[in-house]
DNA sequence: TTGTAAGCGTTATCAA
DNA sequence: TTGATAACGCTTACAA
């Protein structure tokens, strides 16, 4: 349908009245071209607008593509979007190109994404992993050499790289900060299915923080909510309860927000909350926002650190590197309960 | 272990002992195969772990990649990663992959992708423009039949589809909406260069509104900040004027977040703030935030519409499609002047 | 039901 | 300094 056919390097070559050859050569800087004859190449090429086929050049060079492959789970999460940029800061330094492409948290479509970007060729590929996917599939992969680091959270059935945030010990902080203002019932508001990673990490840095007060566990202090409106009703059954929370944790952006919105509509300015994962306007709320923060523009770039460091031909081990979180006391995560 | 070459399948094909053909057919469901001899192909793929290649299959079909390329400026900006989701929903459906790059709002990064994707010959380009950027050199492609879609912004030197929003009805009626409640002295707080042409128009949707008042344009009124501090200093110029406005418009998500923190900062909620854009608390900021919604999310999957009907063969003149906004009224917007 | 030959747009190799 | 030829991995057209 496109009509006009797009020029090839033979047209180019003919255009000239030299060989395919001698354009490649011109082109890629490849071997002794005659002066003149260079710019009546580069003539042709800007008349005919010429642009190489890269899947071509791929093809018969039998290199990858000079791109890389994300998958993160969703674009409109800042925190994804953050993740991505920082890799793609990293990876744009060194001429690869980053290309992104969404799993809606779905296993099914991060498994064809992974397809998609290893039917192109990529020469390496990012990953933060859906809830319920599993990567015993990739190990051909890697043992072919294929570079593959896991972010946020690591891969399942296959020993690979990856970076994550310090979940259990930011969230062991937060909630030990919340114990340190006298409070002893705290309510853990949870983002996704408790099988997630990040969601089991950040709820065993709860308990550990229970633990280690001498504090009980009570099962009835924790809810799910799996996106923001959900997580504002998960907090409004946690306040409802008869022996309700003096403070709360939420384990994630989505859920700090939800948790916020419900407190507010709520008029509960009495609660404690600490959020994991910081939020743009956290300073401006009421009362300000004490969070867990991430570094997710950090997390990406030390992922693209190390993938570019096994493209360079690390074959060291796989590793899992820690990226560290900081308390953020702003306001909220300091009330006391009301005795 | 880099080594391993990855099979081919020419290899399948020798594993089972037919020809690449023969499994050629297999893979695609192509010509009639024996049901034995399609089980014994499918087994031998398995066994090698063999994954097409897409971009031999690609160059012999001569056509282009079924993916398509999407060029925005900030990953991390939740405005954009929407319209990205937006648009991946809607193309996904099609059997179509996205793949995103992101050009930091540099013209040079943004020639540089559109590049990268026309070498891999994506089957369509769906563009936010950078603030400098020019299209000139697309013109080539367009007339070779690319679809080509710019969103948000419309080119510039060429023309071409795009869906915008409705920036200046939305603005003007943002601005009418702190008139109708009494002021007269309304600051702007840019964003961009104002070059750009989302500030451009938001600014004269401000501009329309003062107008039809029977308002004084005052330039002092107008200050610009690039991102959210840049922003919040902006608003706190002009709250330092010696005759200050009594309100604030916004032109997007950064400088709302900018003048909220900045008037929060400064404990001043007698001023009154309407934002281009909307944010996910500004229901529980103090006051809840009136703002001018986008939508995002329709407006990545609009594009992606626009596209697909392009890719189905639509060959009408170019279009522009404008997605509306939508007042949404909580407060912060109603405040009357401290007389 | 399967195979053969040719070609997609490049580049490697060797020869001129 | 340039060209001829083959090859990368796959699919189309035709033949067996």
């Amino acid at each position: 349908m496109g009509g006009m056919r797009r020029p090839t390097m033979t047209d180019v070559a003919r255009e000239v009245g030299v060989t395919a050859k001698t354009v490649s050569r011109v082109l890629n800087d490849d071997g002794p071209v005659a002066v003149e004859t260079r710019e009546r190449v580069m003539a042709a090429v800007r008349k005919l607008g010429y642009q190489p086929n890269l899947m071509a050049r791929n093809m018969r060079v039998g290199a990858r593509d000079a791109a890389i492959g994300l998958i993160i789970p969703e674009m409109g999460n800042p925190f994804f979007g953050t993740v991505a940029g920082g890799v793609e800061s990293a990876v744009r330094a060194r001429g690869l190109t980053l290309i992104v492409g969404s799993s809606s948290e779905t296993a099914a479509l991060e498994q064809s994404l992974i397809a998609t970007f290893l039917a192109r060729r990529v020469s390496a590929l990012m990953i933060v992993p859906s809830a319920t996917s599993e990567h015993r599939r990739l190990r051909g992969e890697r043992v072919a050499g294929l570079p593959i680091v896991f972010l946020d959270r690591p891969a399942v059935g296959l020993t690979a790289d990856s970076v994550v945030s310090a979940n259990r010990e930011g969230s062991r902080a937060g909630v030990a900060h919340l114990i340190a203002y006298g409070h002893r019932r705290i309510g853990f508001v949870g983002d996704l299915p408790a099988s997630l990673y990040t969601r089991r990490e950040r709820f065993q840095g709860y308990r550990d923080a229970l633990d280690r007060a001498g504090l009980p566990f009570d099962r009835s202090l924790v809810e799910t909510g799996h996106d923001q409106d959900a997580a504002a009703q998960a907090t409004m059954r946690l306040l409802e309860l008869s022996d309700p929370p003096t403070a709360l944790f939420a384990a994630n952006n989505l859920a700090s927000m939800g948790a916020v919105v419900a407190l507010a509509r709520a008029r509960r300015t009495d609660v404690a909350l600490v959020g994991f994962d910081d939020l743009p306007l956290a300073e401006v709320l009421d009362p300000p926002l004490t969070v867990v923060a991430q570094d997710p523009a950090g997390m990406g770039a030390a992922a693209a650190e190390l993938v570019l460091s096994r493209l360079d031909g690390d074959r060291s081990k796989a590793r899992r590197q820690v990226v560290p979180t900081r308390l953020i006391v702003r306001g909220s995560g300091e009330l006391t309960p009301a005795s």
